[in-house]
DNA sequence: GCCATTCTCTGACTAGAGTCAGAGACCATG
DNA sequence: CATGGTCTCTGACTCTAGTCAGAGAATGGC
């Protein structure tokens, strides 16, 4: 009686490969690999194994009140897997490293962690590893694209100039001719412009780096322009660009826009196919910019944001050893 | 400097993908959900709403000591969500399901667990969510097989039997005729057949359920022939044939056959593509069986076991003679 | 040099999760 | 109906994770 392709909503598939996978996969996590070590001190040491600091550092990187970590250092210490010593930048705190030993756990970890990766994959025939590989690659992908946080930033800040330095790099790679764009000179002209109330600065962060960017300015009364688009080349194929579109329109809207333009250049192709499928219209050169050869409009109405950004909890850092 | 495609290795692509989404969606996670129960009593008091039963059901199902179970019970029962009643059956053990106020809660955690697998998808283009479940879906189709255990059971076992019947009911409705094909008769002939000495027969399970099976019987000195292969209609394009029948060789093996038959229907299309694919090749018919129209053989030879399953750790469910 | 602030450490505490060894109820079988 | 085996419950216990308040050292601004 059911309709044989009943289009299924995302949201159960999502519910149903979370009970598969935690029940199958997640369940060996708990005990953490086997490894005798609690899953609090596991953490602990995988973070510093990753990336020393100091005591500060850890904790607000895992999420730890300042009592608990100071325990877990303490054992760790004890057990000769990690040094702690004074800052000399601040000697009220202290910075922590591994040691030979620490590094040698460090390691048993992370072989833990691939050998159990490998039980998984291993029974599966050399065919359904790939497609098991190709699936979650695309998953990772696509989860990774969902949890970027969208935040709004003055042109100058770091997070943006990093951001605009990438795109500049890339256009220039694309189009050629590098010695005719400048980042600096970029840089400058973002900073009177993309900021309130005459435009905006938007930056995409996965894990506190920019992924992908892009600003608003003003043309004329109720004219905006699109500026600076930029998506990682990691990041293609996630639907980035479109939704830092939409939201980027949304940012216009509030700035009382209600045409939006852009330009770009003709070697820019995923650009333009995705500002054509977001119901772009080309339309005539409107600047004298050297580097444009496509001209685009959209008329932006008021209407209901849809999925936009917010607030995502952080969850705590679990250690899989990459 | 690096090449373009080095062909992923899919242990670094599981570790990668495990590494962002238990990072960023919290597998583990999934116990609190913000209602306030603590992991525990939450994950019974699901396990109950999904599908009630006895105590000792439920114990199986979440892995959990008697004592630990006993108490959380009560303490469900406590809050007034739960029932618990003598098993008629049996007056050892006790039945469990919720009451009204339990199933409310228990729609309350289904409903945050939906609301957090939105929040997740939300933020993605209609393209891109329907990418993510695509890939979600068939991650957890590959993820479920690989995480299945294969068992040789007495034919007589009610596991077999539950697979037997699957099998007669599919192959009656794919060839037709099904008065003609009957369960009974199919499972009396295996009782004799499919044991230690001559034969062996092989469930694959998944959660406790059936989902593939097969057998090896004895046709003359070194030749084997199987039987009974068939393989759940919601597990299709998960490589479980090959597997199994990788797994049924190496049975036969050990039962010290040379060459392996095997008869089919020719409305059977996957199947016959996947004895094509294993290296079996038609040959001659050597039956008289009624219900066969194409006939296959290969010589198995004696090398060293690949991907088999093997030593997998085996499940509570203990072999019984009957 | 003074003082509020910032930072870490310590001890005391709670709650969750789970193990273990009996005790006692219940069952199947000869 | 006796007996061995199976099942659940209870109490006592351990371990991990995490919170909280206060002590004391170091810092930065004045």
């Amino acid at each position: 009686m059911t309709a044989s392709a009943p289009a299924p909503d995302p949201v159960d598939v999502v519910r149903r490969f979370n009970r598969s996978y935690t029940q199958r996969v997640g369940a060996l996590d708990e005990s953490f690999l086997g490894s005798g070590m609690p899953l609090g001190r596991a953490r602990l040491l995988y973070e510093i194994g990753v990336e020393p600091g100091t005591t500060q550092d850890l904790r607000t990187r895992l999420g730890l009140d300042s009592g608990y970590l100071s325990r877990l250092l303490r054992d760790l210490e004890a057990d000769a897997l990690v040094t702690v010593e004074p800052d000399p930048a601040d000697r009220r705190r202290r910075t922590v490293a591994l040691t030979d030993e620490g590094r040698q756990a460090w390691g048993d970890l992370e072989r833990r962690s691939a050998e159990r990766a490998r039980g998984l994959v291993e029974p599966l025939t050399a065919r359904q590893q790939s497609r098991l590989a190709a699936a979650l690659a695309e998953a990772d992908l696509l989860v990774r694209a969902a949890t970027i946080e969208l935040e709004t930033v003055a042109p100058a800040a770091d997070l943006a100039r990093r951001a605009v330095r990438a795109y500049v790099d890339e256009v220039g790679a694309r189009i050629g001719g590098t010695g005719t764009f400048d980042a600096d000179e970029a840089l400058a002209d973002d900073a009177a412009r993309l900021v309130a109330p005459r435009g905006a600065f938007v930056v995409a962060t996965s894990a506190g780096s920019p992924v992908a960017c892009g600003g608003v300015q003003t043309l004329g009364p109720g004219v905006g322009e699109i500026k600076r688009m930029w998506v990682d080349d990691a990041w293609r194929g996630a639907g980035l660009g479109s939704r830092l579109l939409r939201h980027l329109e949304q940012v216009a809207r509030e700035l009382g826009h209600t045409e939006l333009r852009l330009d770009t250049h003709e070697a820019l192709t995923e650009a333009i196919a995705m500002y054509e499928r977001a119901g772009y219209r080309r339309i005539e050169r409107y600047n004298d910019n050297l580097h444009a050869t496509h001209f685009f409009s959209t008329e932006i109405r008021e209407f209901p944001r849809r999925g936009v950004p917010g607030r995502r909890r952080v969850g705590p850092c679990l250690p899989h050893p990459t």
